[in-house]
RNA sequence: GCCAGGGUGGGGUAGUUGGUCAUCCUAGGGGACUGUGGAUCCCCCGACCCGGGUUCGAGUCUCGGCCCUGGCCCCA
């Protein structure tokens, strides 16, 4: 038998249902916020992946030649192709541009709870503007839209330059690894690592920075910076909103291109992989040919939210079924149809049994009953029969509309 | 790429130290039931992940692969 693609999902209408749900959950929130949706290829050139993070990531990437011998690459990520797009055909659009996403990515990696080779990203980019509140307001919408999702989370945000500073004479391959070592809290491999460099002395402040929770506490271990101002009044923003977070100056996310405020969301009950949002401000259109632009924005592990809402219920939705005799059929056509005009999920039954056969077979999944027979259909009504509460009536079609559109469903 | 634990009908399971090609539940389909409720009764469908090896004989032991689950690495 065929099987599907390792790492990959199959989703049903009950799990569909539920994606559908939290999707729009997202896009309604993003959408309050100003930010509208575009959309770019499912593949790329490879080289737009490339550009920036070097031809290792190829190994990770579902990367491929067309027939014309183009080398492109199934997205692993969207940011870099809504900044593709933004320098393609978004330079001239007033700023700031807000744009969220929502599409599936890509990564050629070894498929674990939480993770798997084609996965669902939900992101938002603020393009063109450099300040405080831009970075204020990227984390305050992931707050909103983690929130509306329903699920537990902690914020943790942190800033490069903390870490920058204490290590701007370094070259960028030693500033690299020491923020892998601390990325990972791994101390006792950082201290080897600064050992054998000849920096012992840097091991000390860099676990206290790592480690501190406070700003003063931070400027107190980095000294003055140059961006301190900018930095206190975003925190001070954040602070005035009555955001919760955790100041984090240890993150240092594997990505290059971001510049300055970097944060990251983690979720509980999902094991290994918990983090289910990262991002940053970071600075990537010049690298696709356009001019410097600054811009901060955040991409949501969808298919982590999912797992991290834990089970739910069905996405609830009232059901009629028709039930109907030979002589009723046409009526029943038409009912159905009108039904549906109302917005009604209607669904005739389509056995040709006996009413009562037909009856029980409703009954099972659906709401309300609607049977159409020789009397229903002379006389151009519908009996609607309540199946929570077991009563019925033979109602004119307007009537039977408004019985089931007015009920709760169940 | 690495480590651990797993793969028996669609889902969930039983299967002793190898020995009737396999249990039970559930779901699904059909029938009885002809204008009224998920019931009941009867029937049916349907599985040992794939391949090699050991053996008279493999669901069971062994090796490889594939896939699943969790973790490592990585995480743009």
């Amino acid at each position: 038998m065929l099987q599907k693609p390792r790492g990959t999902r199959d989703f049903l209408p009950d799990e569909m249902e539920q994606r559908r749900e939290v999707e729009g959950t997202m896009r309604q929130i993003a959408g309050t916020w100003g930010y509208r949706e575009v959309c770019t290829p499912e593949f790329e050139e490879l080289e737009l992946f490339t550009i920036r993070s070097g031809d290792g990531i190829i190994q990770e990437m579902y990367a491929f030649e067309d027939k014309g011998g183009r080398k492109l690459a199934l997205r692993p990520e969207i940011t870099a192709p809504v900044l593709r797009l933004y320098v393609n055909e978004g330079k001239t659009l007033p700023k700031p541009l807000r744009w969220f996403y929502f599409a599936d990515c890509f990564r050629y990696e070894r498929p674990q709870k939480g993770r798997y080779r084609q996965f669902w990203q939900f992101g938002i980019e603020l393009i063109g503007v450099d300040s405080p509140m831009a970075e204020a307001e990227v984390i305050l919408l992931a707050r909103d839209l983690l929130t509306a999702c329903d699920i537990s989370f902690s914020i943790h945000i942190g800033h490069l330059s903390f870490m920058r500073s204490l290590l701007s004479g370094l070259d960028p391959d030693e500033q690299k690894k020491i923020r892998m070592f601390l990325d990972k809290k791994d101390t006792e491999g950082l201290g080897a690592y600064l050992s054998s460099m000849g920096m012992e002395d840097l091991l000390e402040r860099l676990t206290a920075l790592a480690e501190s929770r406070r700003l003063d506490d931070v400027f107190a271990i980095t000294g003055d910076l140059q961006d301190q101002d900018r930095i206190e009044e975003l925190f001070s923003i954040l602070d005035g909103s009555g955001l919760e977070y955790t100041l984090d100056p240890g993150i240092a996310r594997g990505l290059d291109y971001y510049t300055g405020m970097v944060f990251e969301i983690f979720a509980e009950n999902l094991g290994a992989e918990n983090q289910v949002l990262g991002g940053g401000t970071y600075s990537l259109a010049h690298l696709f040919g356009g001019e410097e632009t600054p811009s901060c924005g955040f991409a949501i592990g969808f298919d982590r939210v999912m797992v991290a809402r834990g089970e739910r219920g069905p996405v609830s939705s009232t059901v009629a079924g028709v039930a109907f005799t030979p002589e009723g059929r046409d009526w029943a056509i038409t009912v159905a149809g009108a039904f549906r005009e109302a917005g009604i999920r209607t669904e005739l039954v389509l056995s040709g049994k006996s009413l009562g056969n037909q009856i029980s077979h409703i009954a099972r999944s659906a709401d309300y009953a609607l049977i159409i027979g020789e009397r229903e259909c002379e006389l151009r009504k519908v009996t609607v029969k309540n199946l929570r509460t077991g009563t019925q009536d033979m109602l004119l079609l307007t009537d039977a509309i408004r019985e089931v559109s007015g009920s709760e469903s169940c």
